[in-house]
DNA sequence: GCTCAAATAT
DNA sequence: TATATTTGAG
């Protein structure tokens, strides 16, 4: 059963009531989370057995508004087949494992969430937001009706907050509309996911809604656990949309609002140029405003008091700015000019001063230590201290160094970025100078089940304290065990000089494996990188099977 | 209008 | 605590 809008506004003690179909054959862990829903007054079926839970959906007399199913790599394949019958039912994925090609794949296929074990009432409460949010977005197609579902609905919710505000004055640190927002407090129990009606429709500074009408993929900046994370809703084909595709022409710009003092509440708006005009805080106005804005005596509140906007500087945007810092060139940029050649809506000059700023402060600062060390023979004492153009390897150089690449084709350091999940660096790691900045962040933090696609990127085991862990020496290509190096038998981690000789030796001899430790590059990141320079025609590559979970 | 650094947010 | 972004002074 697909609960609608209207269901949703008639609904008196929303969320009470919620029909949660739970999936778990670990029965011990099943009647915890269904302790602990029952405990907020949601109705669990419990079942143990995808065949029963999908017996219990296609019966009418049972309906559920959520569905909360538990994966594993052994049932893994009987769940893809759960979720793709019953793609009406939001169904949220929980695992004791964290493994991302099943989390990819549920995902995928429709799951609205994959939440890893154990699960917490925190993490179950909110799970009504996805009832919410589907009710809203059936089937990705908001209609218009649905729409002014919407707007009644957030109308009719804004209504009461508004006259809490006027009784409490403190509707940013408790919400207190108990038939739509849990009695926690926002900051205390973040929604695990929270899906914040904007798929069909936006919220303006006026309270009004406008229509999404393009196609481009939706995200949500939701936040888990204090966590942010870039959440795709478009159900059907998330995990495409998990890589920018630098030939989509538009470029949007995420523009995250702040309702003061309530993290919960913030909301990414995303931006198109040339489709959408800015309507977040009157962004062209935000320094202006901001003094005022950040007065805590007017962070809360009415409409129209909303913080400034900050610009999420996406992978596409960041890549139109040194577009345009490149066009003009790195000295005669200047913030006007870029922000003129970006040609992005929404984007102010301060934005672009402040990006520009960390851009060069990041290739004065980081990249001579890095490039001086990769291209002594390119120093020049007349040069600033930095190299603008200087190549760097997105791809093997033996394969340039063989000319299958065009030599003169440099990519900046500061390159265009596939894509980072938020929280990660953008700038790349200033310890590890051969690493491009290309897709920096899948190694630069931990992130299980990411592997690192880029060539020569270092994989070390964890800097605690298990020597058995360490690579053995595996011939000339092999670390060196610390204890050949010295001292310390708990510093794991080679110098960088010994990571460099390392590097240089295995791409000076392609032929021989990769010492333990380095990586190379995925295929597809190669293929990618060739194909951009017009190269079709590669030998068959050597596939090594993708890591399995 | 630009740059830098402090302040603030995440 | 580290990093990203905004803000404001010069």
């Amino acid at each position: 059963m697909v609960c609608t809008a209207n269901d949703l506004l008639e609904w008196k003690d929303f969320p009470k009531g919620l029909r949660v179909l739970l999936l778990d054959e670990d029965r011990d862990s099943a009647s915890e989370i269904k302790l602990k829903l029952e405990e907020m007054e949601y109705i669990v079926s419990a079942f143990f057995s995808e065949h029963e839970a999908l017996s219990a959906i296609l019966n009418k007399n049972e309906s559920f508004h959520v569905a909360v199913v538990e994966v594993s790599i052994q049932n893994s394949d009987g769940r893809y087949k759960f979720l793709e019958a019953s793609k009406d039912l939001p169904t949220i994925m929980t695992s004791k494992e964290q493994c991302l090609s099943t989390m990819m794949k549920c995902i995928a296929l429709g799951a609205v969430e994959f939440l890893i074990k154990p699960l917490s009432k925190e993490k179950l409460r909110n799970i009504w937001q996805h009832v919410v949010h589907k009710a809203f977005n059936a089937g990705g197609s908001a209609t218009s009706e649905s729409l002014k579902s919407v707007k009644e609905f957030v109308g009719s919710v804004l209504e009461i907050q508004l006259k809490n505000i006027a009784t409490q004055n403190k509707v940013c640190e408790e919400p207190k509309h108990a038939e739509m927002v849990p009695n926690d407090n926002c900051d205390k129990f973040p929604a695990p996911s929270t899906p914040q009606l904007k798929q069909g429709g936006r919220f303006l500074d006026d309270g009004d809604f406008q229509d999404r009408t393009s196609g481009s993929p939706v995200k949500e900046s939701v936040d888990v656990d204090g966590e942010t994370k870039s959440v795709d809703t478009t159900h059907g084909n998330s995990a495409t949309q998990m890589e920018v595709d630098p030939t989509q022409p538009t470029v949007e710009i995420a523009i995250k609002e702040e309702d003061g003092g309530c993290e919960s509440s913030k909301c990414v708006v995303d931006l198109l140029p040339k489709h959408y005009e800015v309507n977040t805080v009157n962004p062209g106005a935000n320094t202006k405003n901001s003094k005022k804005e950040s007065d805590p005596q007017n962070m809360c509140g009415a409409k129209g008091n909303r913080k400034k906007a900050k610009v999420d500087w996406t992978p596409d945007l960041h890549k139109k700015f040194v577009q345009a810092v490149e066009q003009l060139g790195v000295d005669q940029a200047i913030p006007s000019r870029i922000l003129e050649l970006m040609k992005v809506e929404g984007l102010t000059r301060h934005n672009v001063a402040s990006h520009l700023q960390k851009y060069r402060m990041h290739r004065r600062h980081i990249l001579p230590k890095a490039e001086e060390r990769r291209w002594p023979h390119l120093r020049d004492s007349t040069q600033r201290s930095y190299y603008p153009y200087k190549p760097v390897m997105a791809f093997p150089s033996y394969l340039a160094a063989n000319h299958t690449i065009a030599p003169g084709q440099a990519y900046p350091v500061w390159g265009q970025q596939t894509g980072r999940p938020p929280g990660f660096p953008m700038w790349g790691s200033p310890g590890y100078p051969w690493q491009p900045a290309i897709e920096t962040w899948h190694w630069n933090k931990p992130y299980p089940g990411i592997h690192a696609d880029a060539w020569g990127c270092p994989v070390l085991p964890p800097p605690a304290c298990p020597p058995s862990t360490f690579p053995q020496v595996q011939g000339a290509h092999g670390f060196h065990s610390p204890d050949s190096y010295g001292n310390n038998s708990c510093d794991l981690h080679p110098g960088e000089e010994v990571i460099d000789k390392l590097v240089k030796e295995a791409i000076s001899k392609p032929w021989l494996p990769l010492p333990i430790g380095l990586k190379p590059p995925s295929t597809d990141s190669v293929l990618a990188e060739l194909s951009r320079q017009g190269i079709s025609t590669v030998p068959p590559p050597q596939i090594n099977g993708p890591q399995q979970c």
